[in-house]
RNA sequence: GCCGAAAUAGCUCAGAUGGUAGAGCGGCUGAUUCGUAAUCAGUAGGUCGGAGGUUCGAUUCCUCUUUUCGGCACCA
């Protein structure tokens, strides 16, 4: 049992009662941010009962972190009050890295506010203010913040379905709306922190609502933890796709095609390459490829239901007197080719597949490099089969994937499986039918999941497909979606082993999602450093001075000869220029070719990282055919 | 789409209370022929994102607009 109240206080010791500053004191404790009471995060100031189980939270403590951020939070939004004394409060809370808080202000807040208002926080560090926790009623805390002009949080408590709520009080000059817990004095809160950016932000998330101002920060226990996570934060910078793709000469972007990439040779061979691949991969899982128009009929699109549902995002044309479509998606048109000539039992599953160029009409502040785009291809297919094949399906689909992300250098990725969402089509029979095939499946391939509650499509459940990438941030690629409405939709048929006619089931599914923003993944996780094989250039030829330009182009034939990627620099220049060079380019392989190399006929190849090693010319080509080959 | 910021040479960036712009790298030309991440010299690049307005004069001030960036919302 846990009370928050010091009123409490003085039965405490009849009741056998302890507050949380005894227990810590009793215990010998130090550096006790707060607790936890039978399995509840709690204020110092708690008291509760002798005999209740205890575990004490320090800066060790995996919440020791996160309550001192919240408390920080809070010391940001006094500071602010402080400074801006008309500016209203919203909401605080801790996110990954650090904190927020969401102000309505007049002031429109700039980094040149952050040292004014990070020197305020310090202050109210400094000062070392007791924080107590009170509980008052709702009808009370509604009173006291509608007094204070804190409109935000009078709507907060108003919605929230309780008779009492918690308020924290920086002594008299701060108070804020909080479940807590929080640390016992603002002196507690570490002077590390940051506040990093300010940005809009909906007041609760709605977009028909206020926007407010939000300011970010960033706070650690100590310096080291704090510069550590500076530098992490570089790090992603030098590592922006964007950068690289410039730097490496992959691809632009600009103004006359928004949301379009403009691919350049070097950026095409690493797009065609990673394609091919997954090309080879799908057809050895018994895949066929085809190829649907660019532009369809309205016709179609109101039928699939997309013109309902999609049409603010679809790119419209005209012609005559049609209305035509660009395609946002490629299964409507997949099913038109299912359906030519009938299809029986015997042919399912027939898994079909496209790297079909899809447009949608994003809105243009989602818009991001390569990663978000209004046209895109993905390795999209879609397989048709039979309810019992459901199974055996996603068996397949998940080793696919998990070969194909292995391959590409993703050795962690986390699966999400959604379930039916309140707004859903087909008879429950069938969802659990579906859903319950499906978790089978996944568990039977052995793969760890998480569920995510009524997050499924309207039509089927789904699984996600999450990727770690080599700075621990996750992208979500891949997807399989199990759908009974589309088929349905669209009349598709096909004669079963009892001679009637059924729907199929249709499994959309992509593995990397689109190309685009799969790049993009690749050239941050590997910080431009492709793998060999996908390298756009994968050695260039530098010879030391122009006497041995015969010797180095018989080498870059042999390379050529063997559909190696390779580029031949013969320019006047210092062989240490010519490397940094194509170090820039992130070029993996050189070879390096003077003297040594033609007297003995030999090859030096030098690695990006420096290393390198001096081979026969025919083992060089060898060893070079052997670490270019795509993983397959 | 919304809030905020930004847009100057191919890239990174500097600059002027309003008098038509500058550096480094890169490019080009020449010299240098060199052994592991920048050889030297010379030279050419700009409607200062676009359109209007104020002004004798605007890249600079104002309005609109496009795009980009950081978030929010969106992501079937």
């Amino acid at each position: 049992m846990v009370f928050g109240s010091n009123l409490l206080h003085c039965y405490s010791r009849r009741l056998n009662m302890i507050s949380g500053f005894d227990y810590v004191k009793s215990n010998g404790l130090k550096k006790v941010l707060a607790l936890i009471v039978d399995g509840i995060p709690t204020d110092l100031s708690a008291i509760f009962s002798e005999t209740a189980k205890i575990e004490a939270i320090t800066k060790e403590h995996p919440l020791g972190l996160e309550i001192m951020r919240h408390t920080t939070a809070h010391i940001m939004a006094q500071a602010i009050k402080e400074l801006y004394p008309s500016a209203k409060i919203a909401i605080g809370p801790v996110i990954e890295d650090g904190f927020y808080y969401d102000i309505s202000c007049e002031h429109r807040f700039t980094p040149d506010d952050f040292p004014a208002i990070e020197k305020k926080m310090r202050e109210i560090i400094k000062a070392d203010y007791k924080i107590t926790r009170e509980i008052v009623s709702k009808d009370d805390a509604i009173e006291f913040f509608r007094g204070k002009n804190e409109l935000f949080k009078v709507e907060l408590i108003q919605d929230l379905n309780v008779t009492e709520v918690s308020l924290y009080h920086h002594e008299d000059k701060f108070t804020d709306l909080c479940r807590g817990p929080h640390l016992p004095k603002t002196g507690m809160a570490s002077t590390h922190f940051e506040i990093m950016k300010t940005a809009g932000a909906y007041w609760r998330g709605d977009s028909n609502r206020e926007m407010l101002q939000r300011l970010y920060a960033t706070s650690w226990f100590s310096k080291e933890e704090l510069d550590n996570y500076i530098t992490l934060l570089e790090e992603a910078e030098k590592r922006d796709h964007r950068k690289i793709g410039r730097e490496m000469d992959l691809f632009h972007l600009q103004e006359e095609a928004s949301g379009s990439v403009f691919w350049h040779p070097r950026g095409w061979t690493l797009y065609r390459t990673l394609r091919n691949y997954v090309r080879k991969r799908l057809a050895k899982d018994g895949y066929v490829e085809v190829c649907t128009p660019q532009m369809v009929d309205k016709v179609l699109w109101e039928q699939s239901g997309h013109w309902e549902k999609f049409r603010q995002n679809m790119f419209i044309s005209e012609s005559e007197e049609k209305t035509l479509a660009i395609k946002p998606m490629n299964c409507p048109c997949h099913i038109q080719i299912f359906k030519q000539g009938t299809k029986s039992y015997r042919d399912l599953p027939l898994r079909m597949a496209e790297f079909g160029c899809c447009h949608r009409n994003e809105p243009s502040g989602s818009l991001y490099g390569t990663m978000r785009v209004r046209s895109f291809v993905q390795d999209d297919a879609h397989i048709f089969c039979m309810p019992e094949q459901i199974n055996s399906e996603t068996k397949k689909f998940c080793n696919l994937l998990s070969k194909i992300y292995r391959d590409l250098g993703f050795e962690k990725f986390s699966v999400k499986f959604s379930d039916r969402p309140e707004k859903r089509v087909g008879s429950d029979e069938i969802w659990d039918l579906a859903e319950d095939l499906l978790q089978k499946a996944v568990r039977e391939v052995g793969l760890e999941y998480t569920i995510n509650k009524g997050e499924g499509a309207f039509y089927g459940p789904k699984l996600e497909f999450v990727l770690k990438d080599k700075l621990n941030r996750d992208w979500q690629c891949g997807t399989f979606q199990v759908d009974f409405n589309l088929p349905e939709r669209l009349g598709a048929w096909y004669t079963g082993e009892d001679g009637e006619k059924h729907h199929p089931i249709m499994l959309h599914r992509a593995v990397l999602g689109s190309l685009e923003r799969f790049i993009g993944i690749l050239l941050e996780h590997y910080a431009g450093k492709l793998p060999m094989w996908l390298a756009p250039v994968q050695i260039v030829v530098a010879t030391i001075t122009n006497d041995y330009d015969d010797y180095g182009k018989r080498f870059y034939d042999a390379l050529i000869e063997s559909g190696i990627r390779s580029e031949f620099d013969v320019r006047a220049e210092k062989i240490s220029y010519k490397i940094r060079n194509h170090s820039v380019e992130k070029v993996p392989v050189m070879a390096i070719i003077g003297e040594n190399e033609k007297s003995n006929n030999t090859i030096t190849l030098r690695k990006m990282d420096g290393s390198q090693e001096n081979l026969a010319f025919d083992n060089a080509i060898d060893l070079l055919r052997k670490i270019c080959k795509e993983p397959l």
